[in-house]
DNA sequence: CTGAAAGCGCTAACAC
DNA sequence: GTGTTAGCGCTTTCAG
């Protein structure tokens, strides 16, 4: 592989003449540049990006950091980073916790091993504070995204999943149902908490009972375990209407009932968070709060460059509103 | 950021004392190791991948390059390659083409950039056969996967498709079809060619003709077009049953069968490849030809790790079986 | 067991 | 316009 002091004697100049031309900056002659030009296409010359960031103290790369790059959201988020990233000249590296903090410690550690330039971070959860705190000390700007993490300041761009979370279950309770479970993803995750608020203000406001044997605490991967809805219909006086807080439990649940012979919406209504995987476009059954995927993605790259630059200093919060979409998982009890 | 003199001053040792406890190479003792280990955490020291690499010509980085990571196939692929790159060492890079030859030209000039020790790729097309070509230039090794490049010599993983689309389609002609409609990918692309080879065996074979209006070349992406099913029932002759290539055809195709108020399967039957997303768990009812596409990843990997590491030479080519899964999209006719 | 010198490939700062 | 020198942070090589 040829480096600048191949080029450099092919073409009869010194180094640093290749390197103006490389970077056009300074005079170089037409001409000599035209020599120059012409040495590196002979010798396939590509400059190492290992060098010149080493000297520039600057990588041009930003890592995301996800919980489940599997997650249809999450791959959104990825396109949105990426859209803004190429845009600004800058790489992305794509890492997957399999939202587990030691993992996250590892890929975190990465991120200052390679001197990423900014990192994209959704948390596992609030024990996530001493992987930010661990960037921060490599001072690597890094932005939240939809999660927060327990009193700690930062960049943040998330959703109004409490809001959102409300909104579907009035629609729920609107349509007669009073009876209404919850499964949900674990209380150490920001993001579970705020869907699990919104169910239960929602409840609270309509003077309708909380009670604890209709809310399930799943995983917010794949792995959701299989036997929650059969346990909620086991119950004495079982849920007519179930809210389900993310894609995998969503799928999972419908998985259940249809296993258990329970239609939907007929003998019971189901509601989700971002059930927008176009793949499954082939029942868009699902009525669901949508937050925008793609947005954290952009939005929060946008704050991470402004943040490598230097230009603010406040943290700043971005909250951004789900559209609720009312499809054919719900009807009047 | 601390760096490793900063570490050699705290502790009263030479640099190199301090690369050899990094490293665990050469004697240091206990002692002085102890010193150095304490210097080390008190300033948070994390080493530079930068300098590291660039005097020792490892990036230990691993590229893996696909047309479309939102593609439940390819977040598959890029588990397994994560796996064992991790369990020797390597980090991976996940670059996305959205099946564009000249995305891909850019991301594989940027393996090149950032000295990435290997590289897994899904071409775009035969015209990625330059970009590969490119890689060889820069000696950066890398292994195919899903997808042969017309007339190079490469290591390659990839699955039987001529041989899983024939069993599909020999399904439907078992099952009495005999009009059976294809949509697969564009015909610049192997894998399509592969499929769109077995589907016209099959019915070769069983003596059914060939009919070009039944055949309807796609994108491979998810943004297929929704019109190619109404135009196969409009024909006066219009097939039984549909073969679709892909996860995002299948996807688009049902669709668009159900706003047509085409019942699948008593209306017409389909079949597909690789649609194995869990999310759509809530429907599974594609009979369809899996491929191990993890094992696409991993073993790919491990071709590529023994590239790196010089192994053996002659190109291996690993072909591995899909299975057929049957599910409740087809119906005898 | 430890250190000094040299250099990986590039560019910033200064000469000429 | 172009070249020289120095050094980014680390490891290799060789001395002690």
């Amino acid at each position: 592989m040829a480096n600048i002091s191949d080029v450099a004697k092919r073409a009869g100049v010194s180094a640093m003449t290749v390197s103006r031309v490389l970077n056009s900056s300074g005079y170089v002659k037409t001409e000599t540049r035209k020599r120059v030009v012409r040495a590196m296409e002979d010798l396939n010359y590509i400059p190492s990006g290992l060098a010149r960031s080493l000297i520039q103290q600057r990588t041009y790369t930003l890592a995301l950091v996800v919980p489940d790059i599997t997650n249809p959201f999450f791959t959104t988020v990825a396109r949105g980073m990426e859209d803004v990233a190429r845009k600004n000249g800058y790489r992305v590296v794509l890492t997957n916790t399999d939202e587990d903090t030691n993992k996250e410690t590892e890929y975190v550690h990465m991120c200052a091993t390679i001197r990423a330039d900014g990192v994209l971070i959704a948390p596992t959860g609030d024990a996530s504070v001493v992987n930010l705190q661990l960037l921060s000390q490599q001072s690597i700007p890094f932005v939240l995204i939809d999660r927060e993490v327990g009193g700690l300041e930062a960049d943040l761009v998330k959703g109004d999943m409490v809001g959102a979370a409300r909104q579907l279950i009035e629609h729920l309770i609107e349509l007669g149902h009073h009876r209404i479970a919850a499964i949900t993803g674990p209380r150490n995750n920001a993001a579970s908490r705020d869907r699990l608020q919104g169910y239960q203000w929602a409840l609270t406001q309509h003077h309708l009972p909380l009670a604890d044997e209709l809310i399930k605490e799943a995983v917010m991967t794949r792995q959701v375990d299989g036997r929650f809805v059969a346990e909620l219909l086991a119950l004495p006086d079982p849920p007519t209407a179930i809210f389900t807080a993310n894609n995998f439990q969503c799928a999972r649940a419908l998985a259940s009932l249809r296993q258990l012979g329970q239609r939907v919406p007929e003998d019971i209504s189901i509601v989700s968070f971002d059930n927008s995987d176009p793949l499954c476009i082939m029942e868009p059954f699902i009525t669901a709060a949508i937050q925008p995927a793609y947005d954290f993605g952009s939005l929060g790259t946008q704050l991470l460059l402004e943040r490598i630059e230097g230009i603010h200093t406040a943290p700043q919060r971005i909250v951004l509103e789900a559209s609720i979409v009312h499809r054919k998982s719900t009807q009047r009890r």
